[in-house]
DNA sequence: TAAAGGTAAGTGAGCGCTTAGATTCGGCGC
DNA sequence: GCGCCGAATCTAAGCGCTCACTTACCTTTA
């Protein structure tokens, strides 16, 4: 393992890592049904035939993509919204967090979010459990605030959704060429969040 | 023309709608390249060659599809931004139309916000253009809140795009399962774009 | 030498689109 | 009213090509 020479397991480790990164790129770009095994075995320096070395279908990239990254959401998700902090920190942490990841990782949000209509149902319904809990987490957030009259809103549910919305759309929408700073466009999202839950000034 | 029997006239009329109508249910629910040709054909009744009687390419239907949902999405918007009303009323007008238009057609609005990235390079700019132009209406409006100090946001043009986004990001979530009618939806973030823009109590 | 990584050369299936020709129907001379 | 023409609609068949994936085999390394 400290061998600084090239082993067999390291470099086939790096591969499967590298097909795995081109398949977000070109599913980003291209969309699941417009990228071509080709396309990503190509891009990632290796034979057409490597894909199958490492992944058992295309269908299996994209799901290792959604897994992944969903996983991670979560945990950051969870992570911000720990319980010592007020109810207008926790949600700004929260939204901040959640905006960060789109912006910083758009490439892969726009293939977590966009194209999931390419799991088989199985795969989908593993996703889409992963996408209630970050649902729920965000809305325990706002639900307690509304309990504790922190916060005013007319639906508490829909307020989160809202929430996680603009997250989302970001992937759709940014690009990083320097006018928006990932930090920066989270410091205002997470200013418009207390805006959305009617926090008190 | 007031003839009731059918005319040949009439019966192509119909199979070119009945085309569009199912290339974007189709392109909607499995994406532009996840759809085929035959796929289109077949859920509009016809053979697959008859979709090249009415249409040069599977592009040019996905063009048809996204020029007619722009235009409509622009004169409702523009027509509910009209200057005889207050800022704020204009601002709740205005989301209403965007996020009625985005609930009740999220099937076409699916597809002229998703699938934008599969139409040739001109026919890109060109939706880029409607685009813009449906962008420029709601910042103006947003602006021009703010300089009469009816609004309060420290980036109008950023709460205009947030504003858009809770529209489109509708397209991806919305089912109409009868949990929340466009119409309640269309009340609800009308009240949350007041928030945002930080209108005035 | 066994196991893992990797490839050249395919496989059948399905793709967008074309072609050649059949069918349908309004318009027009008579 | 009748018969036929030309244009429009539509299809059966299939073209060349690319797709996701497989197989048989070679190479590298523990």
């Amino acid at each position: 393992m400290s061998d600084v020479r090239t082993s067999t397991q390291a470099r086939g480790d790096r591969s499967r890592a590298r097909l795995l990164d081109a398949a977000v790129q070109a599913f980003s770009a291209k969309g699941f049904h417009g990228t071509s095994t080709r396309d990503i075995a190509t891009a990632a320096g290796l034979s057409p035939a490597a894909v199958y070395v490492h992944h058992r279908s295309k269908e299996e990239l994209l799901h290792a993509i959604a897994v992944r990254g969903h996983e991670v959401i979560l945990e950051a998700v969870t992570d911000a919204a720990r319980a010592d902090a007020t109810a207008a920190e926790r949600v700004a942490a929260a939204v901040r967090t959640y905006v960060l990841f789109h912006a910083r990782s758009h490439t892969t949000a726009r293939v977590i979010n966009y194209e999931l209509a390419a799991l088989t149902d199985e795969h989908l319904r593993e996703i889409a459990a992963l996408r209630r809990a970050i649902d729920t987490v965000m809305r325990e957030i706002v639900e307690e605030g509304v309990r504790s009259g922190d916060f005013d809103t007319p639906d508490p549910a829909k307020a989160a959704t809202a929430l996680l919305s603009l997250g989302i759309d970001l992937a759709r929408w940014y690009r990083d060429d320097g006018s928006w700073t990932p930090e920066a466009l989270a410091d205002f999202y997470a200013d418009l969040a207390l805006r959305v839950v009617g926090a008190r000034p």
